[in-house]
Formats: structure tokens, C-alpha cells, sequence
DNA sequence: TCCTGAATGTGACTTTTGTCACTTTTCATT
DNA sequence: AATGAAAAGTGACAAAAGTCACATTCAGGA
């Protein structure tokens, strides 16, 4: 009982801005919640949709990987859902995506069959299905600039900046070898950047950790 | 009276399948149709969205452009309207992209006031609106694979066969500079990598002009 | 046919990024 | 305190892409 109520507060903290009273209802009746550790794999490329993922705290990393290399797409937060597997009620598919967590998560899966009759039904879940899917659209946009016309040492300091802003702190705990996946280069290479941001007072190196000057 | 006529036998026959007849006799008497001649700017960064497109002949290239610096990010064809300029209905927005006519196109354009009404109201309208932002998202997640893991030889490739298909051609009328400026690179540098594939056998080069040799 | 501007070709060079083969540092265990 | 594995640093080199300056070629109008 205590962790039913428990549930409903907390689904009604995250989500209850953005829709209805009614839908909210609905919403706690048939979702399950799911909590996750840190670095867990939330959907894989190639997994059926079967769900849809609402965050309810935690944050998501959403990344492309194609054999074995790894890009970040775009990362996921409280409130958001992942645009990804909307699209599954329509046709029944198969993520193009990995969506791993990269804080302790709490994750309320709704089940597919739902969505198209919240569709019809409210119009609170009709104008949060576009903006999520907006949204996302906005932030692949985002980042193909980033890709296309920024050299990676510019890159590599928007990322940095990036995660201070989600984690809300300017300490950095990441290895070079996970920012090299992150955006796709080498392990080597991003030490040699980090490096040169250090000599430009940017960023202090330690072991484990980077600390940024400032946002 | 025949222009009227003509009108609406080309809404039929391009958007037809897509929505239940009901749907379609609202299309046919709020929407109004552009034509447009080939490379004409059909929406630009920063343009307010007013009206939904919906393309019902030609094509249409789909561009991100940051301070004169070019991007091809998709095309969209027949039957396909731009999904960035459906956020529009919830709040006003702005276009975050460039769409170009690379044909003679007709589009048809409707209000965007009646978005919402549709989607509360028809559900092929947001099977296929989430169809589109779906097809859309995934168009540029393919962008973001090039870009990140590809060579710009192949990423060249690809572009010449992509605009093969498109115009179902084997045929491209385009100068190394028009190439250049979609795959965001310089003449020089796609002309010596054209000459390579041409040495390889998969294209012959002319002025203003390159035939594949197969798709 | 000749001329002209646009399109394309080319060599020499630079910058950016990636790779390899190591060494050194750091931290958490014994 | 010793040690061992992971993380980070480093020099040398290679590959990919971009830049510059100029030469050549072509297509279409005068």
C-alpha cells in the first residue's frame, strides 16, 4: 500500500503538469514503474517496442550504434519520453536506438495498445506526443550541426558544457574513453583535446574527473 | 470551373489513399495549391510556419543551413509533408530549416488552425502524422550515420545513388559545386573524389553531368 | 566559328583527426 | 607500503579532408 501511494506521488510529481486528471488516472492504473540503476540498457537496437518509456527521474542517454561504434544522439530527462517508440502503434517495428541510463532512473512503461486510444481521447496527450516528437526532432537537428559544422575540440567542449547542465554540477565524471564513444573518436585524440582545454584554463584534468571553469 | 476540377483530381490522386473521404473534402476546400518551379525556397530558417505543406508533385529537398554553410538533411516526395512545420499548431514557431524545391512541384498548402481539429477529430490524420514525424526521424538519424561513420567518398556514393532513385534516373544534371554544397564540402575536394570513383568504373563524368553506372 | 564565363582538373600544401606503440600516473587492493 | 590494473600522457607517423593558385575544357551565345 505504502508503495502504491509511493508510486502515485511520484508519477503524479512528474507527470501529473502535463495531462489531464482523468488521463493521469489512466496513466497510473496501467503503467509499470521501473527503476533501473545507473548504465543500464533500456532499449537496444533492434528490441521490439512493446512500451512506452516515460521518465519519471533519472536521465536517459539516447545513442546510434552501428557495429560496435557508438554516437549520442541526445539525452532524455524527467517529464520526457523517447519520441523513438511512438511511433509503435502504428506499425509494429523495432528500435533504432540504445537508450541507457545514465543516473539511477525510475521509468514508467506504458503498454503500445494504449496510445492510440489516448490519442482519440485527450487532447493533453495528443499535444505531448508532438512536442516530444518535436522536440527530439529538434535535438537530432542539434546535433548534426554539431557533427557536420563544428571541429571536434569545439565539440568536445559543448559536451562537456552538455553534462555539466544535466547533472547541474561542473565536476565531470567520465573516463576519456567514454567521451571518445559519446562522439565517436578515439581515446587518444580526446586526451589531446582535453589536454589543450586544460592549458586554456577551461578545465581541470584528474584521474576519473574533469572540472569545468565554467558553463 | 476546370482549373477547380483539375485541382481536386490532383489532391485525389496524391493524398487520396491516405485519409478517409471526409477528411479528404476538408483538404480539398481549405487548402490551397503553389506551384513552384524547380530551386525555389519553399520555407527558410527563421520563416514564421503558417501552413502545413503537403507535397503532391515533385520534390523537395530538406536543409539545415548555419551562417551560409549547407547541409542536406532529406528529401521529401509525393503524398509527404515536412514534419518540422507540424509543431506549429501548439505553439507558434519558427522553421529551423530550408526546404527547396529540386523539381517543379505543386504543394498544397493548408492553415495550420486546422491541425488540431484534425487530430482530434480523424484517426488517419494522426496515423499519419505520426507517420511522418516517424519517417522523418528516422531520415535523420540515417543523415547523422553518414556523417558520423562514413567516409566522404561513400557519403558521396550514397548521394548519387539516393538522387538516382529519386529522380529514377541514372542520370544526375548537377555541378560538383551544387554536390559540394549539399554534403557541406568544397568543390575541390568532391571533384578528385568524383575522378576516383569515375577511375573505379562506377560513374562517367561530363559537364554538368554524371551517369552511375548501376544503382 | 570564335569567344567567354562557368565548370572542371591538378599539384602542392596545411589542418584535422586517427593510429600505434609505448610510458607514466593514479588509486584501490592486498 | 607494495602492487597491479585502469587511466592518462606522449611522440611519431598516416590518412582524410580542406585550401590555394592556377591550368584546362567545354557549351552556348555573339
Amino acid at each position: 500500500m505504502t508503495e502504491a501511494r509511493t508510486q502515485r506521488e511520484l508519477i503524479e510529481e512528474s507527470l501529473g503538469f502535463l495531462f489531464e486528471a482523468e488521463l493521469l488516472e489512466e496513466i497510473i492504473e496501467v503503467g509499470k514503474v521501473k527503476s533501473l540503476e545507473s548504465d543500464q540498457i533500456l532499449l537496444d537496437t533492434g528490441d521490439d517496442l512493446l512500451y512506452i518509456p516515460f521518465i519519471l527521474d533519472g536521465a536517459i542517454k539516447v545513442s546510434r550504434d552501428r557495429d560496435e561504434e557508438e554516437l549520442l544522439l541526445y539525452y532524455i530527462e524527467s517529464g520526457d519520453t523517447c519520441a523513438m517508440t511512438l511511433q509503435c502503434t502504428v506499425r509494429k517495428s523495432v528500435s533504432e536506438i540504445r537508450a541507457t541510463t545514465i543516473e539511477p532512473s525510475r521509468i514508467l512503461m506504458i503498454p503500445i495498445m494504449y496510445m492510440e486510444k489516448w490519442m482519440s481521447n485527450y487532447s493533453s496527450w495528443r499535444r505531448y506526443i508532438l512536442e516530444s516528437y518535436h522536440s527530439r526532432m529538434t535535438e537530432l537537428i542539434e546535433t548534426v550541426d554539431a557533427i557536420a559544422f563544428m571541429r571536434l575540440d569545439e565539440r568536445l567542449e559543448k559536451y562537456l558544457v552538455d553534462q555539466a547542465k544535466l547533472k547541474g554540477s561542473l565536476e565531470i565524471k567520465h573516463t576519456h574513453q567514454q567521451i571518445a564513444e559519446d562522439l565517436h573518436s578515439s581515446r587518444v585524440v580526446i586526451s589531446r583535446l582535453l589536454k589543450q582545454l586544460e592549458t586554456k584554463g577551461r578545465i581541470q584534468l584528474y584521474r576519473n574527473r574533469i572540472v569545468l571553469s565554467s558553463i
